[in-house]
DNA sequence: ATCTATTTATAAAA
DNA sequence: TTTTTATAAATAGAT
């Protein structure tokens, strides 16, 4: 720009590229609050040096706020980007997990709150709480359909070890009367005690946000069981 | 830049600000793809139209990259300055915040769980479950809290307003009256409705795992107040 | 988008 | 880093 023109490569002589590097970093962070203020952008930038330390700039609000933006709408913008097909469900599904992730995550720092700058407004914390609150129900309506199977899964086990027990008191009583017969052996095979997620289809996704609040809690098996735990 | 000096502040004319948006935004782009590469720095560019459209520039590698790196340096940055004795603290405690971030990670894929193989037993789900409980006791003290401050403010309004009122009732009967006397403007401060996260020092992580499970819910602060939302 | 008259940014030097 | 100054770049307003 001045006193000769600049070749555009790498400065090699390290003095002048630090000097380059604080005249070019600062302008360029003028270059961005002009242009936040003339056109009523957001804008954050951030640089690291070739020495690795950070610099950074935001026009309006916070960095951390910034990004919070930045991942929904680039979230958005990728998902736009490779739908063909049958595509909607699986992406959408996707990218609102994304959104949610963020929303936690975002939750999370602000209950740690102590040493960060994060903040969320009563109305960020109203719709979380809306969020936890389907979410508990979901995962005890899961939970009490799992203890449901597990004691069926006990009462037939029993059925079947009375079923052998009969068989081997009558064995016993052959055996004891000297004459040996065949018994078919009884196995009975371990379950483990522990059952697979159970399939469930109809299970609203927890973290959506509802236009309206009237949220319906339908749909949530095991409710009329009468378990309470 | 050009056939006039320009003010700084917002370009009312809509159709000119767009331009400007438009011309200033590739050269700032521009500025910063030099100054990246002249001084072999990494710069990263956010920018949201007044619209809320997105425009971004990376330098080198993805801006998912750059915005790790920038979380960590940043992140170390922020507690470096606070933490010169405990240094155990911080790492311990973002070690925790991963794990708790995994949990609801797994918890939200779950929730999802048509699509996928992923499987909660009994144990995780009742886990979780009391990490959203104690979470959603959290964030209700702290909207409550939240509310108490925006309705101490909007009395305190209230009270400000009134006697502005006052002031001027009485200054409109002194006009009627012909005589023309200097009465002191009364200016309210408009705090904008939103206040800043409550410093909750005293807030337990909510997702930590107890290894007993009796985890004690006192520290709740506003559970007090009487307020249901 | 393209064209210039001007304003800005900045390379080199100190 | 900051300042100075000569000059290269950017861009406001018009087309």
């Amino acid at each position: 720009m001045a006193r000769g023109k600049v070749q555009m490569r790498r400065i090699e002589n390290p003095v002048h590229r630090q000097v380059t590097f604080c005249k070019r970093r600062a302008g360029l962070f003028k270059k961005a609050k002009e242009l936040s203020v003339l056109c009523d952008a957001q804008i954050g930038i951030i640089i690291f040096s070739s020495h690795g330390k950070l610099y950074e700039l935001v026009s309006n609000g916070t960095m951390d706020g910034l990004l919070d933006k930045y991942k929904t709408a680039s979230g958005e913008a990728q998902s736009e980007g490779s739908e063909a097909n049958q595509p909607q469900d699986a992406e959408r599904e996707a990218m609102m997990l994304k959104q949610e992730i963020n929303l936690l995550q975002k939750g999370l720092r602000y209950m740690y709150g102590t040493q960060t700058t994060e903040h969320m407004d009563l109305e960020e914390l109203h719709a979380l709480e809306r969020y936890l609150e389907i979410w508990m129900c979901n995962i005890r309506s899961a939970k009490m359909q799992m203890m449901f199977q597990e004691i069926e899964s006990l009462k037939s086990k029993e059925g079947i070890l009375k079923a052998a027990n009969i068989l081997l008191q009558e064995k016993q009583i052959v055996e004891q009367q000297n004459v040996p017969i065949d018994v078919p052996q009884i196995i009975v095979a371990d379950q483990n005690g522990h059952f697979g997620a159970p399939h469930i289809a109809d299970i609203v996704n927890p973290l959506t946000v509802y236009s309206n609040y009237s949220y319906s809690y339908s749909g949530f098996r095991g409710s009329e069981m009468g378990y309470s735990y």
